[in-house]
DNA sequence: AGTTCCCTGAGG
DNA sequence: CCTCAGGGAACT
């Protein structure tokens, strides 16, 4: 669930934690999370002094005097500067100070270090707060559903299944429409759209809509803007006809049928 | 390009 | 109890 609005927050929240700080000792408990000899990577980070923080995609970057740490929230991952170490607590970075935990109780997160970045972060498309629309719109040009298209990274970093929906409605964009042949119309809308829901999402904190929070253990308020993720049955806000939802590339995909045309 | 699978808490 | 939620890698 944390997609680039949630991620942007967590990043924003942590830097000032982090940034100078040293790592004395790191601990992980996690075979997904921290797949390989984790008391390597332990080794590897003890030491190091933290360069900087940054994000790319929905991946957090740590720059290190040596190497970069690249964390993936995956669906409940959380980095948080305090609080205590529990079951679910599967990485701990003791700082010169301070402390860092990451807490992950479906452990599809994870924790990377790498000497030159993440190969995982290289095969990442652009940034959709930067990207042209021209870009935007030459790489629409593949066979699939815009929405499956919207869902992989490789296409465009950062979007997850709320952001997809919520870009997909705003745009009035039937997730299932094929992507190549949307019009440029309609592609400038989507990209509009996309670009116009991250920034406002960023603003207000990202969406909590399971436990989402940033590192400070705060809330995000975008959830209460959904407007059809999460609505199943309910009434569209533009129509008043009911949201649907159907299953696309395995994810839940909610839609209002008489606004999003394919 | 679509399907399966990893994991565990929440909800039926 | 059982099923569902989903990011991304591995597979078909």
């Amino acid at each position: 669930m944390p997609e680039l609005p949630e991620v942007e927050t967590v990043v924003r929240s942590v830097r000032a934690h982090l940034l100078g700080k040293r790592i004395v000792i790191a601990k992980f408990t996690s075979r997904w999370v921290t797949p390989g000899s984790r008391k390597k990577l332990a080794e590897r980070l003890a030491g190091r002094l933290i360069e900087s923080v940054g994000r790319r995609g929905k991946f957090i970057l740590i720059g290190l005097d040596q190497g970069t740490l690249t964390v993936h929230l995956g669906m409940t991952g959380k980095l948080l500067v305090a609080g205590t170490v529990d079951t679910h607590t599967h990485g701990v970075f003791t700082l010169d100070d301070g402390v860092l935990l990451y807490h992950d109780p479906r452990q599809f997160g994870s924790i990377e270090w790498s000497p030159g970045g993440s190969p995982r972060v290289a095969r990442l498309g652009p940034e959709p707060l930067e990207v042209t629309f021209e870009e935007f719109r030459v790489r629409l040009r593949r066979k699939a559903r815009v929405k499956a298209l919207l869902l992989n990274q490789s296409f465009l970093a950062g979007v997850g299944n709320i952001y997809a929906d919520e870009s997909l409605f705003a745009a009035g964009i039937h997730p299932l429409a094929s992507a190549a042949s949307l019009s440029r119309v309609r592609a400038e809308r989507l990209y509009t759209a996309v670009r116009g829901i991250l920034a406002h999402a960023i603003e207000l904190g990202g969406s909590s809509i399971s436990d989402y929070v940033n590192a400070e253990g705060e809330r995000g308020w975008f959830q209460v803007e959904h407007r059809v993720y999460g609505r199943e049955g309910e009434p569209c806000v533009n129509c008043g006809g009911a949201v649907r939802k159907i299953l696309v590339a395995q994810r839940g995909t909610h839609f209002c049928p008489r606004c999003q045309r394919r």
